[in-house]
DNA sequence: ATTGATTAGTTACAAGTGAAACGATTATAG
DNA sequence: CTATAATCGTTTCACTTGTAACTAATCAAT
């Protein structure tokens, strides 16, 4: 009986990953290569940008990413002279982070170029596609995060 | 402009990446939590079980892993005694890589697990939906490998 | 106020990863 | 043949990552 095979090429999560390894591998190369920025980092310049003054946690909350991997790249950051640190008023433990002008400068150099490449990448769908495929994946999102696990009996 | 700024949680390689891990994630719990296995050796033992006899690099064509993982993964399925390798006649650099019967045994109890976890999950699609999907997929990974990397000025 | 629990963030350690170098084998060119 | 190049797969090394333990600060309850 087919059910008992699976076929990893047409396995959605599998090609989810491949997907998504791909893409995020050629975006991440250049900026990278560029600036010397690590996923992690960019991340958390991408949420800074927008919302200067956040908490780690908030940070954490907005990437997907856990708090020790945002406390790694904010530190990379502020070694490297890209964001800054002050400790929050009222509560000695929070810390408030935003990009330096530097790190503002850099951001404005990426951003826009990857707007660019994901405009590109849509290009293969015409406009009605893209609402679809927008609706889809909010849909999974949303599916993926109520489904129980899978059980291995 | 808003055409300098990107919001993280509408940029497409972003959310691929989120929805992914979260599946990935989910599914490598249920496996290794049973028989501790990784995500490299998971989809080498899925390849194999469909072409008993590949090679190790075949496997890394099939799975997109590199091959040093797919040497460390058959490493690992070997010392457990879930795959075996032996030399391929005619080219003894060559490896041709099968299941054991315990391997395949552990096969057949996740294969249909994660079938029926991806069933559920494209539950939330109907029928045009899921075949929607599997045509805008297709379209993106086609785009993807075609794309030029984004160029940072 | 004092104790205990919670929260923010960092650090330490073990495990995983990728790039490059490597040994072994086979293919190619002269 | 012989020498050189290419291929298969493993190993090594530096780096990244995740889990758990930790420090510091705040909160909650008495």
């Amino acid at each position: 009986m087919s059910d008992e095979k699976l076929v990893l090429e047409k396995f959605l999560p599998y090609r989810l990953s491949v997907l998504s390894n791909r893409l995020s591998a050629a975006i991440a190369e250049a900026y990278s290569s560029r600036f010397g920025l690590s996923i992690p980092e960019w991340r958390v310049m991408a949420v800074l940008a927008l919302e200067p003054g956040l908490s780690a946690a908030e940070v954490a909350d907005r990437t997907a990413m856990d708090k020790v991997a945002v406390s790694r790249a904010v530190g990379r950051l502020i070694s490297t002279g890209r964001a800054q640190r002050e400790v929050a008023a009222g509560d000695r433990r929070r810390s408030m982070l935003q990009l330096t002008p530097e790190g503002r400068h850099i951001y404005r150099r990426i951003a826009p170029a990857l707007r660019r490449y994901e405009t590109e990448l849509l290009a293969a769908l015409d406009l009605r596609d893209r609402q679809l495929l927008e609706s889809l994946l909010r849909r999974l999102e949303s599916r993926a995060a109520a489904l129980q696990p899978p059980r291995i009996e």
